[in-house]
DNA sequence: GTCATATAGTTTCATTTGCAACTAAATGGA
DNA sequence: TCCATTTAGTTGCAAATGAAACTATATGAC
């Protein structure tokens, strides 16, 4: 019994995931200050319309720890605002404040010109299977798509 | 000027590897109480012969503080030996003990069949797509290929 | 309405990780 | 040879992460 962890695709997905998001998270964090969940709450803040923790933890994949810790840095620094929940009394509301917005916008260019570095050599359709190829990875792997979203 | 957090491939990269390490380490740890980077101190132990942190490390892409503490709690284990590097002072060769070898001859055929059952609904073709893909990824993040190897 | 149970979010504490300083040995120039 | 510089590996300390306990509110049985 013999297995090559270089031919291992556990080892070879997290090899993969960690020389890009080390690359690109240096430069959310250089640039702007902002950790990885702090982009991604942005990110999808700046998608949709104000959203309760719950559902921003999972559109962005997070844990409600990491949520509640990237919400609170971001209202502090005036990037995010929250309100009460007129439904739940319990959460809150999110939104990107206009300086959150404006953040967002400076970041988003430049993310994808990142990803667009990153997939320099890739045609479109290769860029599409390997999205696709993540997506069935992902299911298998039983990220139990948690797709409260709304 | 719009990003899509799901169609933004460091984001889908990082969510399929979360996923996909969630589950494996989860085993590693439970079934043997090994973390990921001993696993992997193992697995490149196993294949090859005794050889330098240092080469274990660039092999097994960890930095070498994590290469030192997985190799002291193997070494605690009594899963791998230390002995004078005859090349270097400063350094040491380390390799397998039997019980070390006996511990990855369990493991290698657990790690294998998760593996195959993650990759249960794809081609032959599909799987060697999908690892090529992603070593364009890694190639094109910089995961500067440290292959000092030997 | 009241109480038991469940859920949203936060906080606390223990563990893990990562950087920087450290020790020890190797290298290379004078 | 001797010293300055570099490299291998470890350790100590601070920051990041994760699990469990906690607060506050909601829900549902009675």
């Amino acid at each position: 019994m013999m297995l090559r962890l270089d031919a291992f695709l556990p080892y070879r997905l997290s090899v993969a995931s960690n020389a890009v998001s080390t690359l690109i998270s240096a430069s959310y964090r250089k640039r702007f200050g902002l950790k990885v969940p702090e982009w991604r709450l942005i990110a999808i803040l700046a998608e949709g319309s104000e959203m309760t923790p719950q559902a921003l933890g999972s559109c962005a994949r997070i844990d409600k720890i990491s949520v509640s810790r990237a919400a609170t840095a971001l209202i502090e620094r005036g990037l995010v605002v929250a309100r009460n929940n007129p439904g739940d009394g319990r959460s809150h509301l999110l939104a990107l404040t206009p300086e959150g917005r404006s953040l967002y916008d400076e970041i988003a260019p430049l993310a994808l010109a990142m990803e667009a570095e990153l997939l320099s050599s890739f045609s479109e359709q290769e860029h599409l299977l390997l999205a696709a190829l993540l997506r069935r990875i992902e299911t298998a792997a039983g990220a139990n798509s948690v797709s409260v979203s709304i």
